[in-house]
DNA sequence: TTCTTATGCATAATAAACTTATGTATTAAT
DNA sequence: ATTAATACATAAGTTTATTATGCATAAGAA
């Protein structure tokens, strides 16, 4: 391994507020049907134009946590001789994903709620 | 001490993403000159009818700890024989408000930009 | 052809930021 | 007289992320 520092590129830090990604997991598929880890990355890279950038060390461990819940099923293929691993909801994953949705338009509703207060309550 | 659940309502809870605290006390602060902890609990819970509740275990260490940044000030006042703390921005705190606010504006809008996305990118 | 970047997975150690469960103490309400 | 509200605090445990690695193949640049 003659890697020296893989990560230089961290650019100034896309903070994900900690207890999104599990939803943005099961948005992604809740569109896409199927996806393998890394192809969730570049997804959302590029949906949010370099905004967001999942880390592979929270992102692994979050579909194991996933698929550990039922919420995911895993089918592993072959492509160029390299291993992926396609995610894709279960039932169970799927109602989850409209709850999590749902929890994630509250959360910013409540924040906007809160940033922009309609009358003051002092 | 004869208490024996002091937690009963804890209402289908509150989901508060990690790392929307320190947010949240800056924002108050910054339009109340100066508050005491237990007053933005309630606050917090009288401007999103409920929908937030900053739980003490969180919000006392997280005023300590920027307190021990820098970014507020105490005095401590005595009101019907009751210890109040309250806490106000110091000027670092101010700059501190105003980029986290921006934080917090720019998450939201990435997060709608995710949900929603405008062109698909398959 | 050799080095680097990109693709693709994984995990361990650490840190941050909460929840849960307590503890103390005074005042107001039932 | 007991409970609820006000007002602070902290320790233990959990969740969820970051950081730092590790392995392996393919493609591209030097």
């Amino acid at each position: 391994m003659h890697k020296k520092i893989m990560y230089v590129c961290n650019m100034a830090n896309s903070k994900l507020y900690k207890g999104s990604l599990t939803t943005i997991i099961l948005k992604l598929l809740n569109e896409s049907e199927k996806m393998y880890g890394y192809e969730m990355t570049q997804k959302v890279k590029a949906i949010t134009k370099g905004e967001l950038n999942i880390t592979e060390g929270a992102l692994y461990p979050a579909l194991h946590k996933l698929e550990a819940e039922g919420l995911l099923d895993v089918e592993v293929k072959k492509v160029d001789n390299r291993l992926r691993k396609y995610y894709k909801l279960t039932e169970k994953g799927n109602k989850e994903t409209v709850s999590k949705l749902e929890e994630l338009k509250d959360y910013i509703k409540t924040m906007e709620t809160f940033m922009n207060p309609k009358l003051s309550l002092d």
